[in-house]
DNA sequence: TTGTAAGCGTTATCAT
DNA sequence: ATGATAACGCTTACAA
């Protein structure tokens, strides 16, 4: 392996010039450095990340810590991020949590023991300690944390308040509300934005909180259609749970878009593509991964102690079929 | 930060003590280990991985290169590789290649570059040059390439014919293939398998290469309904391909499982909560991680020549109700 | 502007 | 079984 003091014979200079030509430090002799960029370049130098790593105790890897990969949502975001990450010289460390707060916070134990640059979480809770990370910067998405971080979040609330103010609009008259759980802070954000819509209409509210899952989302739908008071349609907190409630109708013979309304968060793939198409409050996923990684590169850059930042990005109403009266 | 020399120190031995003592190499006395062990317990001592990996001229790190991190067997993939890469000590950067072959070169690169411990790869194409990895052990899944690699495989041909058949079977009397481009061996072994199933039945097989993607089979699907022939069923070489069907014949008002049968590749999350329910062809996406994993984990414990092994894994038939006959 | 040399914190070799 | 010590290949004071 071709290393350094190489290029420096081959070039004629110290290995302390190559370093400098190679990190393009303005403070080396323009033919110099162009004379160590040849030698480099014929003899096939490749840096040796590792020493460089260890000389600079850090390294040039994000992780990214993500509580569920098989959710488009997060994989959306992830390729903003990794987009990102790369136009800045970074690469990025994916890693699944699985919503489990042991493999979190064995991920977190890592990225701080492997001196990553720097790091993006979507935090499994409020209270989720990041200690493991000692001074490497930052950035909480989806959920916040009690701590003060940089932080990149949607307006939820005022998406599912649209969501189901559009339920309304299209003459529906007992829209129910199926989320998930009460400990989730994006599931509580959307039941409240249901709860805002509903206001002073004199309709009685119904939420169901569930785990956000398919199967989770048919008993919530079974349970408030064999209820005292069964809802004419549906907003939902999210993709799952809105295949569950889909499996549920159908099971029933009950159809969206005619007699049942249905609206749901987070625009899946297959939301445009199933009969009939479902209305969705679509989430800029990918672009919150985007701010994500410029806040994180603007973090790294000015390592001192800067007042956190929040950013906030609206949701899109995407109307389809499912959420109209009589569409067929 | 509380270095090796500080353990030293404390337990009042040398550093290669310390260091044969955390790494357990039966070597040293017993009870000097004990007492290694309390001191850097009591240090709070955290070996740098920095330093580890220079020393080592190599990481505890995989790359997992994947060419679509949107396609649910893909992220299957990646847990069955996270859980086992984790189970054996390593950690994994999860890179997606997004089909295209400069993304798939760089990452290579950076993998190469980073001297992670070993790769496992989703080629893009059966001519992908991997020599950037040198002599990084390498284990290729999904699809082949013009070297010699171990690899994970499914045998799809056979799934395909399986698939078919059940369509025959069914009683339905024309099924159309729509598979991927032709470059893909995934594609075209699975219209090969299709091909095979119609062998001696007297019917004459429409195959369609599209690219894997929902707009392409909903096109796909139209010229095959508006062709002189047009089919009763359809076998699908995706779930993407699938959504795009479903849609078109959604709009043609063509019901699954009851005008016309339907089966696809790959068990999407969706493909059991829509109406009807599809039918598939599941590939053991989770296994295939799992499989790769231990290839992987093997070659690089040998690190001499060894012949290059093939694992082939088996595909199962899924039957719903879309593939089913007059199954309302 | 350039060169010399001192680390970075391990692991592994070689004596003892 | 244990201890000194030399790498690993780079970056960066500090000196010139």
């Amino acid at each position: 392996m071709v290393k350094i003091s190489d290029v420096a014979r081959e070039a004629g200079v110290s290995v302390a010039t190559v370093s400098r030509a190679l990190n393009n430090l303005d403070t080396v002799r323009p033919d110099l450095a162009e004379q160590v960029h040849r030698a480099a370049a014929q003899l096939g130098y490749r840096p040796n990340t590792l020493a460089r790593n260890l000389r600079k105790q850090s390294t040039l890897v994000w992780a990214l810590i993500i509580s569920d990969i098989e959710n488009p949502f997060f994989t959306a975001v992830a390729r903003g991020v990794e987009d990102t990450a790369q136009q800045n010289g970074y690469s990025v460390m994916l890693c699944n949590s699985d919503e489990e707060p042991e493999k979190e916070s064995r991920y977190l134990s890592v990225a701080g023991q492997d001196r990553v640059a720097g790091v993006i979480l979507s935090p499994h809770s409020a209270s989720t300690n990041v200690s493991a990370l000692g001074r490497i910067p930052l950035v909480v998405i989806d959920r916040t944390l009690n701590a003060p971080f940089d932080v990149v979040l949607v307006r939820s609330r005022l998406g599912a308040q649209q969501a189901t103010k559009h339920l309304l609009d299209e003459g529906w008259q007992r829209p129910a509300c199926i989320t998930g759980p009460r400990d989730a802070e994006t599931a509580t954000e959307r039941s409240a934005g249901y709860l805002q819509a509903l206001e002073g209409t004199g309709i009685e509210p119904q939420v169901q909180y569930q785990r956000f899952r398919s199967a989770e989302g048919a008993q919530a739908t079974a349970e408030l259609l064999d209820g005292e008071n069964p809802p004419d349609s549906f907003f939902i907190g999210n993709a799952s749970l809105a295949l569950g409630v889909l499996a549920e109708l159908a099971k029933r013979g009950l159809r969206p878009g005619v007699d049942v309304g249905l609206i749901s968060f987070d625009d899946a793939p297959w939301a445009p593509f199933i009969n009939p198409p479902i209305s969705v409050v679509a989430q800029p996923a990918y672009d919150i991964g985007v701010q994500a990684a410029q806040l994180l590169v603007q973090r790294i850059a000015h390592s001192g102690p800067q007042a956190p930042r929040e950013v906030n990005l609206a949701t899109t109403l995407v109307v389809r079929e499912s959420s109209q009266r009589n569409s067929h």
